[in-house]
DNA sequence: TACCGAGTTTAGAGTCATTCTCAACTTGAC
DNA sequence: GTCAAGTTGAGAATGACTCTAAACTCGGTA
């Protein structure tokens, strides 16, 4: 059985895989956009910021304001999720998913916690019938 | 019976009142100090930001670097609690027992909801036996 | 294949919250 | 009152973005 009958298509055409979700999401495949998406989408979930990325792709020389553009680009048409955890500092995690993080305060990394590893019930309603755009659950670790 | 032995007795003395939040904290009860803590404490339980709580204090003539100095003091003498919703901008709340937040995205204020109102169960363990410092919770909210 | 206009990129300046520096100023103890 | 230790604050510095406007793609069209 192939490759592209067993789902493991994308292990197929790393490129392609980049480029449909810039397209999926409306977004003109400029070389920089490619290569950001590319560094962000092929290596399996990441929790990143504006200024790791820029590093990371020194190689194809995106600059940083380039680099702030398109992550709220993505994150704005649903390819990544922002993350809140230190105020100064934003990651944006691939994992766009429900999902809770362990945050280590001294290291600044991130872990996911699965949706199903924490089980939060009783949520009150959201005041004046307001919507509720997101729910955020941060443990902060000691290391 | 009188209010100091129904409880009550912080409304007699709302002065002695922080002067004993910074005595218990070991923090030398200054003229500014003291001032930020009457304006901090004295007015039920509130969610400020360093420049809010400045501009406030302007009649007491504090600076901002002691605003700033002053807030993270009382934080790391669990005096307030910070809250971190908004990269860029950090929330300093008056209350410090477990509960979570409502944030309001469009006005930036934020709501208590009380511990029992959300119940977190199944939470995994810290990775590495580290130690969990603290567990938030955020329910944006586009309003 | 040349052209065009809308969408993108970027260097560099600007902004904003916060931190730093260090000299001058309290405070509490003796 | 004296003094050392703790505290304050003006202004400079920092760091993480955001803005500006000019140059540069991209994709469609002729």
């Amino acid at each position: 059985m192939n490759k592209i009958l067993t789902g493991d298509w994308k292990s197929m055409r790393p490129y392609a895989s980049a480029l449909d979700r810039l397209r999926n999401a409306g977004l003109r495949p400029t070389r920089q956009r490619l290569a950001l998406a590319k560094l962000l989408f092929e290596n399996g979930n990441r929790h990143i910021t504006a200024e790791d990325l820029h590093s990371e792709a020194r190689g194809a020389s995106v600059s940083l304001a380039t680099v702030y553009n398109t992550l709220h680009q993505f994150t704005q048409t649903g390819l990544l999720r922002e993350v809140v955890v230190e105020s100064g500092r934003a990651y944006f995690d691939t994992n766009t998913s429900q999902h809770s993080h362990f945050f280590f305060e001294k290291s600044g990394r991130l872990l996911d916690i699965p949706a199903d590893a924490i089980e939060i019930s009783e949520l009150p309603p959201a005041p004046d019938g307001a919507e509720i755009t997101g729910i955020d659950v941060t443990v902060r670790i000691d290391a």
